[in-house]
DNA sequence: GTACTCTGCGCC
DNA sequence: AAACGGCGCAGAGTAC
């Protein structure tokens, strides 16, 4: 079957970057200046505003040819929202390739420029059309937009026609999605299309309230330091020659240097190290902290974000991006749905959560910060805790959302076959308090055996008397099994403790707490090392690996590939002994749109594997969810939230369908437990 | 101005 | 015997 590759050139007031394709699609302001159109018959058209529809267009869609386009999200919405003014027939979804899936899905760059680079394609971007379209979109300093001549037009067209058939090249060195991703692409543009309901009086309450808030501390901050909150390092400099040796701005850092833990709640005792330095604090510098600690959180710029990228219909689209990472996670766009802070507004026990939740937006719906501060708490950090309610069911619907269980934690350890302690977990014992009676034997363990009657008072009891070595467990239980090490250990958990203490949690986790799990480092280190140098199929632990073209594959359980791009065989020193020589393997991904050479360990693949399963599973059980009628709108990679009709089932139907495992996982004999909630708003 | 890099922040 | 988790966005800083 042939197939057409169309590209638009268009240009508009707003800012599509910021937006995004839909919203960008839909502005008032935006127009086409041209469409270029190549199939893989050799036809090719060139349509200018005015022209009559081209009979290719009408006839590709007739015949069923696919349209391919880099990034068809952008094609999609520009067809919809704006061609069919031009008499164009829209095309369904099912119709569309995107060729930057199939990039994400390999791991190669996805602006076209880089990876046709990248892969030494024929055609490349037409890098100087691209400035003169750019340029196109840019206001004079009355706000018009420059004239488009003929002449202009002609050039952005063959900017355009530059662009289609570097499309071309690039799809066919790549080709398609295999059918199972082309699913999961399908589900993404179909979670995209939904979209997200935004309460925008609320978004438009909370960003009066943290702009009338903020100003004040903003001007003291200045005045007390000399510069902008946002300058963090000239602030510090500053904070230096006051006499405060603050390693970073960072909010733990901030938190403890002002002898408070980071939810705001004085430390009761030595707990924190940083205690002792706050007595030296000038009070100057005190301020200056505590105005950062209220006002320095940069998540209340989602507020902004949401008012520009919220479509017509009340909701915003394009949030997910699909194959964002290498194991293939989705990752989020625009306000980005996946880092919403959790809440850290501590009320009194009695005050129920839905009771909790109507006081806040009672208050915040004031846009008053004053009234929230006399009836809430902190005026920002109220904002900041609330942002999740921003995201609302609609009318007559309701949010239901489920989470896998520690699943990162059950997963390894069912590919290592440590099925005592997944046998543990799916009984809903406490591992994290089981990990730290392996690093203190003198603390008491609860009696895991004797059932939940028994150790559940046990596990309420350790909690109270033993907060911070449980911390110290359930940071070993989910940092250590992808192959951290001591000083690593140290930095990222432990500040206030000697290398001593880490190394021997780390190597209680590895001898014994979890010993099958360091195996499977080395087990797939090994495989993955012997695919690239002798390019057989090396199988272990039951992912396999092997070279196909420039990519070292690994086949998952459930039948899916990943791909390490550019995987090249090196001979590499140990960091033990630089006498040590030993086969090792590289590859290349892109890391802050940087393509950088990455050296492969044993940990590392590990952990692909282990998320790579992570999302198998979570999209065995979105495709469940489309079939029972639930619609799903947003995944953050253990998290599935649906928005269907309000119902008193939802939940229980959500928990069966994530509880129900696909065949592989069952043999892998993976537990599975799943939280549900509902509300009609989103919340942690 | 524009492109790029770095740091910080938040989540999993 | 054995190390580096992932992501996007905002803002500042730097080089051109």
């Amino acid at each position: 079957m042939p197939y057409l590759v169309p590209d638009y050139e268009t240009r508009g007031l707003c800012d599509l970057t910021a937006a995004g394709a839909d919203a960008y699609a839909e502005d008032f302001s935006t127009e086409v200046l041209c469409l270029d159109l190549i199939a893989s018959t050799g036809e090719h058209v060139i349509w200018y505003p005015g022209d009559p529809v081209p009979e290719l267009w009408t006839r590709a869609l007739a015949d069923g040819w696919m349209f391919i386009a880099h990034n068809a999200r952008f094609e999609r919405a520009i067809t919809r929202c704006i061609m069919g003014q031009y008499g164009f027939p829209d095309v369904p979804v099912t119709q569309w390739h995107d060729t930057m899936a199939r990039c994400a899905n390999l791991v190669l760059p996805m602006k076209l420029e880089k990876v046709a680079e990248v892969l030494g394609l024929n055609q490349r971007k037409d890098m100087e059309g691209s400035r003169l379209v750019k340029a196109l979109r840019t206001p004079n300093r009355r706000g018009n937009l420059p004239d488009l001549t003929p002449t202009i037009l002609h050039r952005v067209g063959q900017y355009c026609t530059q662009d289609t058939r570097t499309q071309l090249e690039l799809h066919q060195r790549i080709g398609w999605l295999d059918p199972g991703e082309r699913k999961v692409w399908l589900l993404n543009q179909k979670m995209n299309d939904r979209g997200v309901k935004l309460d925008m009086p609320l978004v438009r309450n909370m960003q009066r309230i943290v702009d009338e808030a903020s100003a004040p501390l903003e001007d003291r901050f200045r005045e007390l330091t000399g510069f902008n909150i946002t300058q963090g390092q000239k602030v510090k400099s500053w904070m230096h020659e006051q006499g405060a040796h603050l390693p970073d701005l960072q909010k733990e850092t901030v938190a403890k240097w002002l002898g408070k833990d980071v939810d705001g709640e004085v430390g009761e005792d030595d707990l924190f190290a940083g205690k002792d330095d706050a007595q030296g604090l000038i009070p100057e510098v005190r301020e200056a902290l505590e105005i950062k600690q209220l006002i320095g959180s940069s998540s209340i710029k989602k507020l902004a974000r949401m008012e520009q990228c919220v479509s017509p219909d009340g909701r915003a689209h394009g949030l997910l991006m699909y194959h964002g990472t290498g194991p293939g996670r989705q990752a989020g766009r625009l306000f980005q749905p996946h880092n919403f802070p959790r809440g850290t507004l501590v009320f009194d026990k009695s005050i129920k959560l839905a009771q909790k939740q109507s006081m806040i937006l009672e208050a915040l719906n004031t846009g008053d910060w004053e009234y929230v501060e006399a009836v809430i708490g902190p005026a920002v950090e109220t904002v900041v805790s609330s942002l999740r309610y921003c995201m609302v069911a609609e009318q007559g619907h309701e949010y239901v959302a489920g989470d896998f269980a520690g699943i990162q934690a059950r997963v390894v350890l069912s590919i290592a076959g440590e099925y005592e302690k997944t046998a543990l977990m799916a009984a809903g014992a406490d591992v994290y308090i089981d990990m730290a009676c392996d690093i203190w034997p003198e603390l008491p363990r609860p009696n895991w055996a004797a059932g939940p009657e028994v150790f559940g008072p046990q596990v309420e009891a350790f909690k109270k008397a033993f907060a911070e070595q449980r911390g110290t467990g359930k940071n070993s239980v989910l940092g250590l099994g992808f192959q951290m090490g001591g000083p690593k250990f140290q930095w990222k958990y432990a500040t206030d403790r000697d290398l001593e203490f880490c190394l021997r949690v780390v190597n209680t986790y590895r001898k014994e707490w979890a010993p099958g799990v360091p195996k499977v480092w080395y087990a797939l280190q090994d495989a993955a090392v012997a695919a690239v140098w002798d390019g057989g199929v090396h199988e272990a632990y039951g992912i396999e690996y092997v070279m196909e073209d420039r990519w070292l594959s690994a086949r998952l359980p459930s039948g899916r590939k990943m791909w390490y791009f550019d995987a090249k065989p090196i001979r590499k020193a140990m960091p033990w002994d630089p006498d040590d020589i030993r086969r090792a393997f590289q590859y290349r991904a892109t890391k802050t749109g940087q393509l950088k050479t990455i050296d492969a360990f044993g940990g590392q693949l590990t952990e692909n594997y282990v998320m790579g399963i992570e999302r198998d599973l979570m999209t065995h059980a979105m495709f469940r969810c489309e079939r029972e009628n639930l619609p799903v709108i947003l995944d953050v990679h253990d998290e599935i939230l649906i928005e269907p009709k309000s119902g008193p089932d939802n939940r229980t139907l959500l928990q069966q369908i994530m509880e129900d495992r696909p065949r592989w996982a069952v043999d892998m004999r993976i537990p599975v437990g799943v939280e549900v909630w509902s509300n009609d708003r989103y919340r942690k």
